[in-house]
This record gives structure tokens, C-alpha cells and sequence, in this order.
DNA sequence: ATGTCAGGTCTTGTATACAGTCTCCTAAAC
DNA sequence: GTTTAGGAGACTGTATACAAGACCTGACAT
């Protein structure tokens, strides 16, 4: 009742639930290998233990939750090596989204992803940063939406908040550089260069990569 | 001591539940678009809706089941289109992973591959061909596992499973020729040659892709 | 000191109960 | 004949209750 009330968005206490747990764990409001109690967060969000349940199996179907049976959940725990695996993902899947972007040249997603770079352009300018590294996750799902392949987007959806997780614990997150990229991936896309926009969707997540890299070196997990 | 007893399949109901509904839906025991009734399925399982529940958003996650608050779940519907549409997700993938798994090379994955290509040639020359789908899912998702990148085998597990969902519908499930190009596959992984790991699974999707049109040909979803 | 056994506590798994919402059917009004 | 109000039934969403497993603690034996 009193618990979450976020937008009207979520018809469910389940959803909001589900969001909300997203939102701690990307934040880093809840730690990774933190328990995740059931009892607790029910009380916490002013709920049952129901939705609650209900959202830490999705949240472990995403990969953000490992849920051992009898023995709880935890905030899934990525070590420095995981989150470096997961560029090579992204290479792949980022890159063919951008390509079927390229191909396919909607006119309805072009504009979304206009709009998006516009909302970034706009944050950045005036100091915004905090809404940077949301905006760059839109950005990255619009090219998944403009590919129009909808088990593409499915996948990509946990792929990129993943990555915007990992990304979270660095700077490299808000810095605004990285929209000159975005730009350039977009005009690719609009031209309909298929072989063009997959190489800078590849390109820039391989520039994700060295910030990452150049950010933790020598860092554990 | 302290025991490790590990090892038990389903320690939980819900996680056979779990199993059962995603058996069901790829068999087409349950066909695509169908209602899927808390109650009804409760009853049929011999179990109370709870852990259908948290079945149906897990399946639902996986993209197995397509879920609207209040108005309840169903089967979800995979048109020709998005069929065909999942060719092109795989071929990323799976190039990537089997790219990955011929720079690891690892022992014990190349051993594991192995064993799921021997059983699969003695269900061929035995004609259990109702395993077939099952091997050749398992082969797949072991080289995604070979390839020793965790989100990558996470991600490879439902769409693995949704490939053969799409396949069974079609003989091409059951046929014994694919099994040449496990092979040379699996050599290329085995050799560390990540180049012609990589083509030779991207080719191997690309045939299947082609068996499957020709199969679907003028067919609506 | 090590081990292990018993008891209590904490937490998860499952079942049941109740409330809210949607659907569909009926019947009245125009 | 079409439309619309209303109500019964069906189903989902949420809360609560109970059962069972896992963990911790401390006493006791070796």
C-alpha cells in the first residue's frame, strides 16, 4: 500500500515489485552476493511475500538473482572476469541488431532513436548525468527494437541492463563522449549501411570494453 | 561433513513444474496460443497454483509464454515470421560461441561434446529418432558452454530451447544428416581453429534455416 | 580440542482464503 | 434489430497460514 506506488505504469504490486528490486540492484543499493530475504523485502515494500517471490524468479530468469532451492536468493555476484565476457555478447548481439536496423530503416524507430539522442544531448548539456547512463541503455534497446526481431529484443533487454550494471561501479557510465558514437551509429543506420552500422555498433562497445578495462585494471570482482 | 548432498534433479516442486510446462509447450502438448489456467494447471499437476505461478512468470521471462496482468497467460504464438527471424539471432550467437569454444579448447568440454555426439550416432543407428531433438539441443548448448562465458550459456539455454520448439513442427528435427556438420563443427572447435569455428556453425544455422523454409513454405505461423 | 547431537530459530516451500477485475450472458430500453 | 445496464461466473492478484528444511548454538562425549 504505502510501500513502492511508482507509476501508474504497473497495473501489479508484482511489477512494481519486480522493478523496484531491478532498481536497488542496478543502483547498487543492493550489493552484489547481498541476501535477499523474503520476509524482509515483503515488509520493506509493504507487500507479502508473494509478489516478492514471484519477482526474484524472473529477476533470476534475467540473471541479476541466484536462487538456490531451500537456500535463498542472493544478488547474482559478477567477478571482473564475467563482466569482461559479457563485451564479446554484446559484440555479437549489438552488432547484428545494428545491421538489422540498417536493413530494415523504419521510419517510427528512427525517429525513437532520434528523439533519444536528442534527450541525451539535452542531459548532457545541462548536467543531467545522472539520467546519462539511462539514456544510453534507451539507445542501445531502440537499435534492438529498430532491428525489429523480436526475440532479439527480448534477449537484448537483460543484456544491455546487465551492462549497464557492470558499467554502474564506473565513471564511464555518465561520460557524454560516447553519444558522438551513438550519433555516428545512428546516421549508419538511417543511411542504411548494413555493413557500416554493425562495424560501429561493434566498434563501440569494443570502446566500452577499453574504458571498462582501463577503469578496473587490477581490480578484483 | 556437513553434507553437500547436491545432485538431487528438482529439489522443489516448482521446479518440476517448471519443467513439466516447458516440456508440455515444446512437445506441443500445450499449442501455441493456449490459455494457461492457474487453476486448471494446479489441478492437472496435483499441485496448488503457487508454484504455477512462479512457473508461468519464469517461462514467461524465457519468452516461452507471453503474460498480461489480469487477463492470465497463454502459450505464446510464434509466426512464421518471427521464426524465421530467429535464424539470424542464432547464427550470431552460435558463431560467437563456437568462435569462443575453439579459442578455450577446453579438455573437458571437447570430452563432454564428444560423448553427446557419440549418443546421438547410436540413436541414429538404433532409430530412437524421438531423441534426436533432445541431442542436438545438447550439443548446441555445449558449445555455448564450451565457450566458457557465463551470460553467454545463460542467454543460449532458452533460445536453444525455442529453436527447438520452432523445429518441431518440422521433420528436420529428426534428421541424421545434420549430425555430419556437428561433427565437422566439433573438429574445427577441437583443432582451435576459431575462424572455421565460427563459419562452420554460422553455415550449420544457415542450413537449418534453409530446411526450414523449404519445409514451411506457404505457411502461415 | 574435535566431533556430534539436540534443540530452537530463521527462512523457504506450499497450500488455502479472500478480494478485485474481467468476461460473457441476459434482459430491458430505444 | 441494436445497444446498453447489470449481474453471475471465472480467473487473477494478494495476503495469510502452515509445513519442512537449513543454520546456529551450546552441551556433552570422546
Amino acid at each position: 500500500m504505502s510501500g513502492i506506488t511508482l507509476g501508474a505504469a504497473h497495473q501489479t504490486l508484482r511489477d512494481e515489485v519486480t522493478a523496484e528490486l531491478r532498481r536497488r540492484i542496478l543502483t547498487g543499493e543492493l550489493r552484489q552476493g547481498e541476501r535477499l530475504v523474503e520476509d524482509r523485502l515483503a515488509a520493506a515494500l509493504g507487500v507479502s511475500r508473494n509478489p516478492v517471490r514471484e519477482s526474484i524468479r524472473v529477476l533470476a530468469a534475467e540473471g541479476f538473482v541466484q536462487a538456490v532451492p531451500r537456500l535463498g536468493a542472493t544478488v547474482a555476484v559478477l567477478s571482473q572476469e564475467e563482466a569482461e565476457e559479457l563485451f564479446d555478447v554484446r559484440m555479437a548481439v549489438e552488432g547484428l541488431a545494428a545491421r538489422l536496423a540498417a536493413r530494415k530503416r523504419g521510419a517510427a524507430s528512427a525517429e525513437r532513436l532520434h528523439r533519444v539522442l536528442e534527450q541525451a544531448r539535452e542531459a548532457v548539456a545541462e548536467g543531467r548525468l545522472d539520467q546519462v547512463a539511462d539514456l544510453n541503455t534507451a539507445f542501445h534497446l531502440g537499435v534492438g527494437e529498430a532491428a525489429g526481431n523480436s526475440y532479439l529484443t527480448l534477449m537484448m533487454k537483460p543484456m544491455l541492463q546487465r551492462a549497464q550494471w557492470i558499467f554502474s561501479r564506473t565513471a564511464a557510465a555518465r561520460a557524454p563522449h560516447s553519444w558522438t558514437e551513438h550519433l555516428s551509429l545512428y546516421e549508419a543506420i538511417a543511411a542504411g549501411d548494413e555493413d557500416d552500422a554493425q562495424a560501429r555498433a561493434v566498434a563501440h562497445v569494443a570502446a566500452a570494453r577499453r574504458s571498462f578495462l582501463a577503469e578496473t585494471a587490477g581490480t578484483d570482482g
